[in-house]
DNA sequence: CGAATGATATACT
DNA sequence: GTATATCATTCGA
């Protein structure tokens, strides 16, 4: 049904950061108990693999809830951070380079209403999928979705033309890493200047 | 500004 | 096996 659903290739690449770049303005989409919801992405973070604190995947941790990063780019990798929120990464790179990219924040583009059911109280006005947790809230995105494929038929990211200029996002420090001392500093997030807040 | 909320990792016995 | 601290956040007071 999405002729631009983005490929392999595109997720598996070595450049976690450019991955990360390059995923503005794409759209998020996922086919979930019977809902198809898709989302511009507008705010991405890149996790460097084993040589990043920042990553779960920091020095070869190698866990069952980490295991999807191990695997080959072009899945999902999908955890519960505070016991409440989903977050939802693109897992990049090659087979064993545990890189992946956290998408942060969204700009609805279909689906609206059953993004806003799952929302529920929350869901006015533009934080609707302000943040990653309630970018994957609203996309129905759970740990369950952890290492589906996203060549599949449930969660999956397409190219729909957007393009996005370098004079149209801003990139800066991560979000919520003090715990990873320097490598907190690495100019790894990308936000679209549009949608900053 | 602080509570919510539970899986997960790590450090024990 | 059990205990405990931590967490890539969000919402409402």
């Amino acid at each position: 049904m999405s002729f631009n659903k983005l490929s392999a290739s595109f997720y598996r690449r070595d450049d976690v950061v450019e991955v990360a770049r390059d995923l503005l303005g794409k759209v998020l989409c996922s086919h979930i108990g019977g809902h198809l919801t898709k989302a511009i992405i507008t705010e991405t973070e890149a996790y460097a693999g084993m040589g990043d604190r920042a990553s779960h995947a920091y020095a070869g941790r190698r866990t069952a809830r980490t295991e999807p990063m191990y695997l080959e780019g072009g899945i999902a990798y999908v955890y519960l951070c505070y016991g409440i929120h989903h977050l939802c990464n693109v897992v990049t790179g090659e087979r064993d380079d545990p890189q992946a990219v956290l998408l942060r924040a969204g700009e609805p583009l279909a689906g609206l209403d059953e993004m806003r059911s799952r929302r529920g109280k929350a869901s006015a006005g533009n934080k609707l999928l302000a943040g990653p947790g309630s970018l994957s809230q609203a996309l129905g995105i759970r740990t369950r979705l952890s290492g589906v494929s996203l060549l599949g038929d449930r969660l999956w990211v397409e190219d729909q033309g957007f393009s996005v200029a370098d004079h149209e996002f801003v990139i800066g420090p991560r979000i919520g890493v003090d715990y990873a001392g320097d490598d907190a500093a690495r100019p790894y997030r990308f936000l679209l200047t549009r949608f900053a807040h």
